[in-house]
Formats: structure tokens, sequence, C-alpha cells
DNA sequence: AGAATATTTATACACTTGCATAACAACGCC
DNA sequence: GGCGTTGTTATGCAAGTGTATAAATATTCT
């Protein structure tokens, strides 16, 4: 008999986080079924019991996950915001096109995604999880269209903005499920493009400034 | 010992047909990890070897679901088209509500979407099974926009036809989104009157014949 | 009615699953 | 350096998984 395996002791967090990473990693790959506490153990590069040791069990492992991914989706999306500063009409803009272009279309997301969304009708907590974070998403867009509708000198009632907020996060949901799905049918920035240009049509003024002819 | 259990035999297209259903419901319900062969024979009142009997195996089960469920979404949207049949604006019109009303709006049917499609990513059989119905839903739409633009008499050319049907999906796929899973939020037709709506800002005309005053 | 057929049940099997437990080894402390 | 603490491995287990097979029964045909 040769002796046991050799190993290092991780950080606490660090432990944790590898092991969500791979819980992701497997459920990307296989979906939801393959993420089984050995695939997620031997792809952390550690053995299976050792789950148990940071988790009360898998299903709390899974949470974990979910709550990372969610977390990371919206955490890019404000990140989009954050960059251009000043004209609310370019921040609508980057907005849309920070959403419909990478990392946030990706296939490995929207893999994870689909899987845990699936289970969000028969888990509670899942559903929960995910209500919040939408609503997040919305009001988010509610406010930019504010902005922008307030700086082009319209008035702004309130269902009216909860209508185009509800328009304008479908067709950004819409266009992001198209561009996971089959990234492959599209230009590059086709998608941003449509984006954008539908969310124009949608408000009647247009949100990227006339650029002079020789560009595009 | 008591004898075994009684049983009837049913005919083969209708054996097919209710462990299939029977597997929609499990997925549905407890997602696709829920759909075991023996929780399928269960809720279809029969014992799990007879799957095999029917199917080669599991896998195969799954996918004729899967293409049941795709089936039956195409479908209602068509049947939509069916029913009205002269002016195209309200064959559009009557399209894009169809598919934002139950029964195509309905949560267990999205549980079952999103399960499977969050496997389709590692199954090829099905991601061809989701890439067929997603492109012969986008036809259709290109198909009814071209109509559209025609008889308004406006030049449809083909790069134009192709941004709309993107955008139009898009729209439609994101409300039934919303509409599935946060149904609670939205008042019986506001989805659909935002995606009427929408499409018809996207397209520049309008869809609904301007009603009389008193309507509404 | 009785034999032939093939649907359906029942049982078994090899394998995987999540979880429990005990042995072990890496690290901090004196 | 020895020693306790605890992160980590190894092993085992009961329940659940898909599948294979034979026995039993419902249905059809004559």
């Amino acid at each position: 008999m040769q002796g046991r395996r050799k190993f290092r002791r991780e950080g606490e967090e660090r432990r944790r986080q590898d092991l969500i990473e791979a819980t992701l990693d497997c459920v990307a790959e296989r979906g939801l079924q393959g993420a089984t506490v050995r695939a997620i153990a031997l792809r952390a590069g550690v053995t299976a019991g050792l789950i148990r040791h940071y988790f009360p069990g898998k299903e709390e492992l899974l949470q974990a996950a979910y709550a990372t991914i969610m977390g990371r989706m919206t955490e890019q999306a404000k990140t989009a915001l954050a960059t251009v500063a000043q004209d609310p009409r370019q921040r609508l803009s980057a907005f849309v096109e920070a959403s419909l272009l990478p990392p946030v279309i990706d296939a490995r997301v929207f893999s994870q995604w689909a899987s845990f969304i699936g289970r969000a009708s028969s888990d509670p907590a899942l559903a929960a999880a995910h209500r919040a974070g939408y609503l997040g998403f919305r009001d988010e867009v509610e406010a930019l269209v504010a902005e922008v509708l307030v700086a082009a000198g319209r008035t702004a009632a309130k269902p009216e903005l909860r209508r185009y907020a509800i328009a304008i996060n479908a067709i950004i949901d819409g266009l992001w499920i198209e561009g996971c799905l089959a990234g492959d049918f599209f230009e590059t920035r086709e998608l941003a493009e449509i984006g954008i240009g539908s969310v124009e049509e949608m408000l009647g003024l247009r949100l990227r400034e006339p650029v002079c002819s020789a560009k595009e």
C-alpha cells in the first residue's frame, strides 16, 4: 500500500470559492445532473468528503453557487453603468451594449442560468433569489430611462416609465438569450446594434450622437 | 402471496403519449433530476420497466418530451395565425398577442423549457432540436413582417427584414419569460399590449386599427 | 373456447448517489 | 522538535439510478 495522497491546506474562503467555482463548471458542462459531489470534488482537486466540511450539504453548495452567478451578472451590469458618466443617453446606450456583448453574452453563463432557473419553480429559495435579482435589474433600467426622458425634456409619467422598463428589459433578455444560444448566427456587434436601435425606436429618440458621415 | 397487479393494455400511441406527459409533469415539478424512470412510471400509472418497452432508453424519452413541448409552443402560435385570416397587420398583432397570453405564458411550460435548455449546451441532440425550433419561429416572424411591410407599401430589404425578425423575436421571448416567471406582477393583458406596442414602434406603423374613442 | 402474441409486471443487478465516520497529515504553538 | 488542532483523505453504507430478464396476464385470432 502506498501512502495516502499529499495535500495542502488552503484558506477557508479560498476553498469555499474553489468549490463553488467547480460546481459552476460542472453545471455549465453537464447540467445540474452532472453536478454530483464527486464530480465537483474531482474538478476542485479535492476528495468528495471535503464538501461536507464546508457546506452542510450539497443543497447549500448549489444555493451558494446560484447566488454567486446572480451576483456576478448584476455586478457586470452595474459595471457597464459606471463606465460612462455624463450623458444619460450614452449611459443607457452603454448599458444595453454591455448587456449584449461578451462577457455578459456567454454560453457558459447561460447554461448555468437556465439550469438553476429551471429548478426555481419548484424551489422557493431559488425563486425568491431570482425575483429579487430581476426586480433590481428592472429598477435599474427604469431609472436610466427616467434620466433619459427628463434630459430630453419629456414628461415621464409613472405607468409610461414602467411600460418602457418592462419592454426594454424584455428585449435585452431576449437578445441575450439568442446571443448565448446561437452566437454563431450573429455578427460580433450585431445584437448590440439591434438592441440599441430597438430601444431608440421604442423611446422615439436617438441614443447615439449622430456621427459624421465618414464613420461606418 | 397475492397475485400481481391487474393492468390494461393501452394503445401503443396512447401509452407513448402518456409516458411523455408524465415525463413533462416530473420535469415541471422537480426538474430534470426529478424525472427518474420510477417517478415517471409512477405518475403514468405504470411500472418502470415499461418505459424500455416504448423507448430505447431514458435518453430517448427525454428527447421525445422536449420535442413535444417545442412543437406544442410553435403550434399554439400558429393556431393564432390560422384564426385571423386577412389583414397582415392583424395577423402579426394576433401572433404577438397569442404568444403573450395563456396558455403560451405558463409557468409550467417555462420550467420545462428552462430545464431542457439548460442541458442543451452539453447535449447535441437537444441543441439541434432547439435550434430547429428557434429558426422555425423566427422564420415565421420574418414572413409575417414581410407581409406587413409589403401591405404598407414599404420596401423590405433582406437585411432589414432579418433585423426586424431578430428584434421582434427577442421582445416576444423576453416578455414571455417575464410573464412566466413573475406573472403576478402584470395585469392580464399588460404584456400583450406592451408587446404589440413595442412591435408597432419598432416597425414604425400601427398594427391595431385605430379604435373609436369609446373603447378602452 | 383455446392457442398465440406481445404488453405489462416483477425482480435482480451493477452502478452511482449523498452522507457518515475514522484514520491521517499539515499547520500553528510552545 | 514534539504536540494538539483540524483540514483532508479514505473507506463504507444505505438508498436510488438505469437497465436487463423472465414470468404473468390481457388481448387477438381462429
